[in-house]
DNA sequence: TGAGCCGTCCAAATGCGCAC
DNA sequence: GTGCGCATTTGGACGGCTCA
């Protein structure tokens, strides 16, 4: 951690991969790093002078640090990503995640913390296993007495009343942010009628 | 009861794909 | 080329809750 502005920095975004080489960042490096904005930390160049001797290139891992699948970046694509899908553990919780976030399904209580749990003790592996939670299940957990689990439950079933827009938002489609949500909600009217074309496309 | 934990929200910047 | 939408990044404030 280091003094910025009176703030304390712990980590600091390169934005990826090609950013790291345009800036020839190494392990060990020394950088400096601005605040953009009120507290988005960024790394904006390389101290070379202070760069030590056994500074060593970074090196994109070839396997994801948590599953082990392939780790695969597309051509033209500036990121890379595990390619384990929702078999990767990481993925499955960000999935959850956004599926429970408040502009997506809106299921308060359910933050990072307890997804993690969810997912490390194989409670809940897709979203649909959120509806067939039971107090019994949740008070197992780590700080989540009955106050807590009886709220989640609460918002669990609260969640199933949402908008078509907001499912189709919550289900994390890659591209699918939440104005394209709202046209394909707005386009197609009803799940049916949506799940309908995406099968007359298939054949 | 109070300390500490947890979840949520917000800010600005940037990369990227795509439509026009 | 421009504008839009999506995704992602981090720290701090705040309210609600758990637990010793």
């Amino acid at each position: 951690s280091v003094l910025v502005g009176g703030v304390t920095v712990t980590n600091a975004t390169l934005h990826n991969e090609d950013e790291i080489r345009r800036k020839d960042v190494r392990v060990g490096d020394a950088v400096v790093v601005r605040r953009a904005g009120d507290v988005i930390p960024e790394v904006v160049r390389v101290l070379p002078e202070k760069r030590p001797p056994a500074a060593s290139a970074f090196v994109m891992a070839a396997t994801c640090p948590v599953c082990g699948s392939q780790v695969v970046r597309q051509q033209d694509e500036a990121v890379a990503r595990c390619s384990g899908g929702l078999y990767c553990p990481a993925q499955r919780r960000q999935a959850l995640l956004h599926f429970a976030s408040r502009r997506a399904m809106d299921i308060e209580g359910l933050g990072e913390r307890l997804v993690e749990q969810l997912v490390e003790h194989d409670v809940v592996r897709t979203p649909a296993d959120l509806y067939r939670l039971g107090l019994l299940a949740l008070v197992q957990l780590e700080r989540m007495a009955e106050k807590s689990a009886g709220n989640l439950l609460l918002a669990i079933e609260r969640s199933r009343q949402t908008t078509l827009a907001r499912f189709i938002y919550a289900l994390g489609i890659r591209n699918v942010g939440e104005a394209t949500a709202r046209d394909l909600a707005r386009h197609f009217g009803s799940l049916d009628r949506l799940l309908a074309a995406d099968e007359a496309q298939l054949l």
